[in-house]
DNA sequence: TGTCTACATATAGAGAGCCTACATGTAGAC
DNA sequence: GTCTACATGTAGGCTCTCTATATGTAGACA
C-alpha cells in the first residue's frame, strides 16, 4: 500500500475503528490491520501524532489506564467524533465516485456517452 | 472533496484521462471534470507540474502544438505509462478494498465475523 | 542471568505532493 | 476597450505521513 494513498483518509480509518469501542493506539493499528484483510500497516509514528490531532479537534477523548503493568491511553469517539465519522463515511463514497468515475476503463470507441 | 485525499491518486487519474487520447493541460482538467460528475475541480497548480513529473518518469511524451493562434503542449501517453496505469488501477482496487472494509458500518454485536 | 519478542507510547526530522497566488499571453465577444 | 475563455507556468507554503530512534514493562526461553 502506498503511503501517499492513505493521506486524508487516516481520521475516517481511526475514526471507524473507535466508533463501537474505545481503543489503546496499540490495539487500533492491529484493528486497523485485520479489517482490511492484512493490507493495511500503519505505523505507530502515524497512528499517534493523528490521534493526538484527532484529540486536538474534539473526536476523541483520552485516558490513561494500567493494565498487566503496562500502560495505555484509551481513546474514545466524542459526539463530535461520531458526527465527523459520519461525514467521513459519505466524503469517502463521493471521494471513491469521482476517482473511479476516472479510472474505469473505458473502450477507445465509445467514450462517456 | 478534500485537497489531502487525492494525494497519491493524481497519477491514475492523469493517466487514465490520456489512456486513448493524447490531450493538453487545460483539456485534461476539463475532462476530469467531465468524468468525474463535477466532482474534481484540479487547479492549474497541481496538474501542470504533475504533468511534467510524470514526463520525468517516462510515463508521458509532450510535444507543442498551435492551435488558433493559441500554443498547447499535447501530452501522450508512452508504454510505460500504460503499464503504469495499469499498476495503478490495481492499487485502486487494493486500497478501496482496505478502506472500504474498515470504514464499512458494522453493528457493535457483529463484530467482522 | 541474559536475551529476545510482544506490548506500549512518543518525538524529531525528512520527504513529497498538492494548493494558493501570481505572472504572462492570445482570441473573440460585446 | 474590456471582459471572459483559453492556455501554460513557477514560487512558496502547508500538512500529513513516514523513518528512525528512544524509552520502558512483561513473559518466554535457555
Amino acid at each position: 500500500m502506498n503511503a501517499d494513498a492513505l493521506r486524508g483518509h487516516m481520521d475516517a480509518l481511526l475514526l471507524s475503528v473507535l466508533e463501537h469501542e474505545p481503543l489503546h493506539g496499540y490495539a487500533i493499528i492491529e484493528a486497523l490491520q485485520v479489517r482490511s484483510g492484512g493490507a493495511l500497516s500503519v505505523p505507530t509514528g502515524t497512528v499517534y501524532p493523528a490521534l493526538r490531532r484527532l484529540e486536538r479537534l474534539g473526536y476523541l477523548t483520552s485516558e490513561w489506564a494500567t493494565v498487566g503493568g503496562r500502560k495505555r491511553r484509551t481513546y474514545r469517539l466524542t459526539r463530535a467524533g461520531h458526527a465527523a465519522l459520519a461525514g467521513e463515511r459519505s466524503a469517502w463514497r463521493r471521494f471513491t465516485d469521482a476517482v473511479g468515475g476516472v479510472l474505469a476503463p473505458r473502450s477507445p470507441e465509445s467514450p462517456a456517452r
